[in-house]
DNA sequence: ATAGGTTCCGTACCATAGTACGGAATCAAG
DNA sequence: CTTGATTCCGTACTATGGTACGGAACCTAT
């Protein structure tokens, strides 16, 4: 059993975060030792799992209908809301690759000294 | 010249979006006629700039600063900028192609249906 | 047993990027 | 010339995801 410090430790959170993720209903409640939550591996994991969520674009929200989903059986709205944002992750990715275009063509244009007017505004016309 | 409700219009953005750039120094201090703000095409130029550099990732601060560079002629400073944030995107890119990657996996492991149980908390890990 | 570190709690605060409010003044159309 | 839309201004509020504060209680090691 971990001691808030130590799960906080242990999920690269600070103290505060977990006691925040407690609050959104991210962490179950924890048994009490005399006042002092403690912990167990399975939130250690937990955490794990609300950071790479949230890499995947998932708000805090999101990730508490995920755990939620998790326990329960709506495979149907799991599915749903991992192919909504497999799609969201798509476009994201378009669109990172679109920036990342313009952004080369700003560094190439712009390279230092080798023109004398920079426009950087231009970089982002089509 | 443009009113303040029309560069809005222009670029597709609210009028309180626009005094909001105003105030965060994005757009230049417009003339006034008669204590209202005129603005000119320029003006939408910038605002679609704005737009455009914040889906590459800049905040409005490093936008502001892109913007100033833009007139000045610090080459380095900018590319400096250009590269800190190609750099990023492609670490954003690659987070984003491994998160659908894990949730491909969540989608097809939890097919509707396909299996009894559907850990979601299992498809980020390893 | 006493000092220093943790934990408890509620509440307040931070950054980011807007969005809304409310009352006064002004502008455009009928 | 009146009505309704638009603009002005400062300030407050929203959402998201935390982070900090302060005082009390408790835990641990010397």
């Amino acid at each position: 059993m971990l001691t808030i410090g130590k799960l906080a430790q242990a999920g690269g959170v600070g103290v505060e975060t977990v006691r925040f993720y407690q609050r959104r209903n991210l962490l179950g409640t924890p048994s009490r030792d005399g006042g002092i939550r403690r912990y167990d591996t399975e939130d250690i994991r937990r955490l794990r799992f609300i950071r790479k969520a949230q890499h995947a674009g998932f708000t805090l929200e999101e990730i508490r209908e995920l755990i939620e989903l998790d326990s329960g059986h709506d495979h149907d709205r799991a599915r749903e809301m991992t192919e909504t944002r497999l799609t969201k992750l798509d476009e994201q990715i378009a669109e990172l690759q679109r920036a990342k275009q313009s952004l080369q063509r700003l560094a190439t244009d712009c390279a230092a000294g080798k023109s004398k007017s920079c426009p950087i505004l231009d970089a982002f016309e089509v």
